[in-house]
Order: C-alpha cells, then sequence, then structure tokens
DNA sequence: ATCTTATGTAAAGGACACTTTACACGAGGT
DNA sequence: ACCTCGTGTAAAGTGTCCTTTACATAAGAT
C-alpha cells in the first residue's frame, strides 16, 4: 500500500520526530510508514487523515 | 472504532459467509468485525469500501 | 574538529489482525 | 424428529503493528 506520508510532512517543514509526536507514535513507526515497511493501523490512519486535513484515500493507495 | 458493515451487509440480503468470500476473509473475521472485536487492516478497509462502493470514513468512524 | 539534527536500521517484546478447526444454539423447513 | 442455515464463540497458531533501547551515518552549524 503507497502513501503520501513523507511528501506531506516535507510540505510542512515537519521532521519524522515532528510528525511522530503529532501523531502519538514513535519516530521508528513513521520512518517505517514512509518507507513501506508497514501500513498503519486503521486508526492511526484515521489520525493521518485528521492531521492532514484529507481523506484516508486522498493519502493511501492499495 | 465504530462500523457500519453489518447494516450494509444485511441491507443487501448477505450473510457474514456470503460477505467473507467477497473479502476474501473467513466467516469468523466479518463477525468480530461486526461485533467490535477488532478493526481491519487498512488493506481489508479499502476492500471493505469498495465492495461497499463507499468512502472508508462513510463506513467507519474513529 | 566538534556538536546537533535528521534519518535509517536492528533486536526484543507486547498487542492486535486473521487463520483453521471445532462446537453450540436458535429458527425454519420437511 | 430431523436437517439445514445463520450466527456466536473458543483455542491455538502465524504474521503484522507499534513500542523501547540502541547504534550508525550524513549534513550543517559553530
Amino acid at each position: 500500500m503507497n502513501n503520501r506520508i513523507q511528501e506531506l510532512r516535507t510540505k510542512r517543514g515537519w521532521s519524522q520526530a515532528d510528525l511522530a509526536t503529532r501523531l502519538d507514535v514513535s519516530r521508528q513507526t513513521v520512518n517505517a510508514l514512509e518507507r513501506g515497511r508497514y501500513d498503519p493501523s486503521l486508526p492511526l490512519a484515521f489520525r493521518i487523515a485528521s492531521l492532514f486535513e484529507l481523506s484516508i484515500e486522498d493519502i493511501f493507495r492499495p
């Protein structure tokens, strides 16, 4: 599952650690998501979409 | 996380086993999702949304 | 040259997502 | 009485999600 997390994060000038804090996950989790090591849980996907004010479908594509 | 899976399934006259087949998961997984025992993975959430022709946000709410 | 910041990665562990097999129960049809 | 169908649940196993701790490296600032 492809995602635009890195693009959306850097567009805002945030580090992975910044984003991790805002999502209430570890920095390693943000790194793993950006590098495609695994997909987020559904609740985390909702937090990501809400933070970036986009729909889940706009950020992730199957 | 709340979801409308049972409502959408019964509206179509499908059994849990019918839905499981269409989603390519076990019947127990459908039952667990409907009963709120756990949330689907993100890929499965996409398959559910696609099957019902709705957005993930229309089916699940945090 | 040293320090800091950002990123990538590893290992070990806990919790969750999903499987298969199996059993129980109620409702309806014959 | 029996059979089938739909649903609920349990136990054991596998893999994924996410954690903490820890180390490595590159780039930039001083």
